[in-house]
DNA sequence: GTGAAAGCGCTAACAC
DNA sequence: GTGTTAGCGCTTTCAC
C-alpha cells in the first residue's frame, strides 16, 4: 500500500495544474536558496515547509523513526533533500556537549612514519564517524600547550598526542579531569594514562642480535639526544642489554648521542674516526641513517663490507638505497588505528580504565646493508 | 602607584588571619573545580565570581577594553585565571557564524610531497589564528563529497582541497554559493576558482631539456594514467613540446601511461624491452621512479650509463639513492602557505576576486642519475 | 561603564 | 505521533 502510494505520487506530478504550480514554486525556492546561500537553511525552515515542528524534524535527523508516522517521515526527508539542508554541527554540539571531533597533536609532519600514523588515525576516525583536527607541536612545549587549550575550547571529544613530554602539569590535569586522551609512541614518566607504543627494547633486540649473528663484534648505536623522549633511550637500553647478554662489558658500549641541531654527518664522521674499529651501526632514526651512509662513504668505507647498518623505520625507499637498507619496521598505521579506537572507546564510556597500554611489536627487515657475505674485517 | 599596590598585595599574604583564610578558600574552590571538571566553567561563572554581567566579561574576552574600567578588567582577568576558564568555541561560533577553522582535503597522506604541503598549511593556520580539520579522500569522489558536506555541517570557514576532479557539480555549487575555497595542485576544467599550482609544463621543460643537453636522444616519459588529473598531462605535454621544439616528430614520442593498480615495475620492464633504444626516462611521479630503478636494474642496465633518469618530486632520500637521483623539486610547503593565505583573505572578505591563480615554479636538482660522463650508447 | 534580554540552531523533557 | 518549551554558552543591541 504505502509503496504504491509513493510510486503514484512520484509518477503523476503532471496530472493537475495545481501540481505543476507547486513544483514550479519548489524550483523557484530552490533557486533562491542557492543564490543567496548565506541565508543558511535551518531546522526551522525544514519544519515550516514540511508542516511539522522542529522536534519531529530533529527526531528524523537523528534516526529516531519509531515515534513518527511513515508518511510524515517521508515528507520531512523529502523536504530535507529539496532544501539541501545541512544540520549545523555547532548547534548540535553546543546542546549535546559532544562534537564527534577528535584532535591529534603530532610533533613532526615530515617523517613518513608519522604520515602512516596519521593515515591510521584518519581512516579510523572516518570509520567511526568522527572528524579530525590536526596540529603540529614541532617539539615545542609552548605550542603543545596552546594546542591542547585550543582543542578544549573547541570541545573536541578527545585527543591523541605524541607528547613533547614537557608539560607535565598539563598532562596530569588532563588525566585528573578525565579528559579522554591517548598518548602515542612515547611514554610519559609517572603518569597513569592510556598509551599505545611500539616495543623499542624489542626493536633494539632484533637489530643488535641480528648484527651479532652476522658476525659483527663492535657495534655502535646512534641516537638523537632529546632528553625528554623515551623512545631512543629504550632502544639504547636494548642495545646495552644485548651486549651484556652476549658477554660484553660496559666498556664495550659504543654510543653516539647526537644533538638534533648539529651537522649529523660531521658528527658521525668524527665518531667513526675516533672509533675506527666499529664494524656495525645501529641507527635509531631514519634521518641519522641517511647521514650516516654519507659519512661512511666519505670515509671511503663500504657498507656492509666495513660497516654494517641497521636503521629504525622502514620506508618506501629503504630497499632502493645503495645498498638496500636493513630496517626495523614500526607499525605506524596500526598505532594510529589502535589509538583512535582506544580513544573513541574511552569517549563512549566503555573502557573506564585509567590506564591501558598497548605495545605493538616491531619487525626486522633484512637487506644487504647488514649481511656479511663479504664482511672482511678481522 | 598601581605598581606599588600590586606588589604590596602580593608580598604580604601572611599578615592577617583573614588573608590566610581567604587564600585557603581559593585553594579549596580550585580543587573542587579541578576535581569535578565535567561541570565546565562558563562565562556565567566568571561573571558571578567577578560580580559583573556576562556582557562585561565577554567584552574583556574579546579584547574590548575601551568600555571597561581598568579595575573591573583586572578583576575579571584575575577570575578567569583562577577558574582556568576556557571560552566555549562552539557557542561563540554559533552566535557569530564563524569558527576560525579551515578544512583541508588531501587525496594521499603517504606521499612526502603532501606532507610538506600539509606542513605549510598547518604553520600558516597557526600563524593566522585558525585551527585545521583534515581528511583524506584517497582519490575517492564519494569520500570527497562526504567530507565537503561534513565540513559545511561543521561550519568551517573555508576549504583547501586537492580535488579528485570528479565532483564537478559540487565544485560549481561551492563557487556559486561563494563558499571560500582554494584548489591546490590540480586544475578543475571550466571552473573559475582560486587556485595554487606548480608549473608542470615548466617542470617537464627543465627535465627534458636537461636530458637533451646531456646528449640523450631517445627520451621516454612515464606517468600514472589518472584520466581526471591535470598534473601529469601537463608534464607529458611539456615533454612533447620540448621534443618538437628540438626538431623531433610526433612519431618520436615515447610515452608510458601506467594504470595505478598495476605492477609498476613489470609494466616498466615490458616497456623497456619493447623500446630497447630508450636512453633516458623522465618519471612524473616519485613512486614510479623507485620502481623504474628496480626495473632498469633487473634488465641489467645501468643508470645513467644506459638510461638516464630524472624524477618528479625532490625528497629527503633522493640524494642517497644509487645513483643519486636528479629531481624536479616542487615547492610544496610554499603551496600550502600560499593557499592558506589566499583562503583566509577570501574568508576575511579582502580579495573578492572569483578567481586567482598562483603559479609556483619548480626547480631542477641535478645529480648523478642524469649526467653523462659515462654515457656509452650510440 | 555596565547590564538585561534576545537569540544563534539545535535537542530533549514533558505535555497532549 | 506530535508539539511546546526551556535551555546549551556565547555575543550584541539597546537601555540606563
Amino acid at each position: 500500500m504505502a509503496l504504491t502510494l509513493k510510486v503514484v505520487s512520484k509518477s503523476v506530478p503532471e496530472i493537475g495544474s495545481l501540481e505543476i504550480k507547486e513544483s514550479a514554486l519548489f524550483n523557484n525556492e530552490e533557486k533562491m536558496v542557492n543564490e543567496l546561500k548565506k541565508a543558511k537553511v535551518t531546522i526551522s525552515d525544514v519544519a515550516k515547509k514540511a508542516g511539522v515542528s522542529k522536534t519531529t524534524v530533529s527526531r528524523i535527523l537523528n534516526g529516531d523513526y519509531a515515534h513518527t508516522k511513515e508518511e510524515t517521515r517521508d515528507r520531512i526527508l523529502q523536504v530535507i533533500k529539496e532544501l539541501d539542508y545541512r544540520p549545523n554541527a555547532l548547534a548540535k554540539g553546543l546542546k549535546s556537549m559532544s562534537t564527534n571531533v577528535i584532535g591529534i597533536i603530532l610533533s613532526n609532519l615530515k617523517n613518513p612514519y608519522w604520515s602512516s600514523v596519521l593515515e591510521g588515525v584518519e581512516d579510523t576516525c572516518h570509520k567511526l564517524g568522527y572528524s579530525l583536527m590536526i596540529c603540529n607541536s614541532d617539539e615545542d612545549p609552548n605550542k603543545e600547550k596552546h594546542y591542547i587549550e585550543e582543542f578544549q575550547r573547541r570541545q573536541v571529544d578527545g585527543i591523541v598526542i605524541n607528547p613533547t613530554v614537557r608539560n607535565m602539569e598539563m598532562y596530569e590535569e588532563l588525566v585528573k579531569s578525565k579528559y579522554p586522551f591517548v598518548v602515542v609512541n612515547r611514554k610519559i614518566p609517572n603518569l597513569v594514562v592510556k598509551n599505545v607504543v611500539v616495543d623499542n627494547n624489542q626493536g633494539a633486540f632484533l637489530a643488535v642480535n641480528h648484527l651479532m649473528d652476522e658476525g659483527r663484534k663492535r657495534i655502535a648505536v646512534t641516537a638523537f639526544n632529546n632528553p625528554h623522549v623515551s623512545t631512543w633511550k629504550e632502544r639504547v637500553e636494548g642495545y646495552k642489554e644485548v651486549l651484556l647478554s652476549r658477554g660484553y662489558a660496559k666498556k664495550d658500549f659504543r654510543i653516539l648521542l647526537i644533538d638534533p641541531v648539529s651537522d649529523v654527518k660531521e658528527v658521525t664522521m668524527a665518531f667513526l674516526r675516533k672509533n675506527p674499529d666499529v664494524d656495525a651501526l645501529f641507527s635509531t632514526n631514519n634521518m641519522i641513517s641517511l647521514q650516516s651512509m654519507e659519512a661512511i662513504r666519505e670515509l671511503h668505507l663500504k657498507i656492509p663490507e666495513d660497516i654494517a647498518l641497521v636503521s629504525y623505520d622502514e620506508t618506501a625507499w629503504a630497499k632502493h638505497l645503495e645498498p638496500p637498507l636493513t630496517t626495523i619496521k614500526q607499525p605506524g598505521y596500526d598505532m594510529g588505528v589502535k589509538a583512535t579506537q582506544m580513544l573513541v572507546d574511552s569517549i563512549a564510556g566503555n573502557n573506564d580504565e585509567e590506564s591501558e597500554t598497548i605495545i605493538l611489536e616491531p619487525e626486522l627487515i633484512v637487506r644487504n646493508s647488514s649481511i656479511s657475505e663479504s664482511y672482511h674485517r678481522p
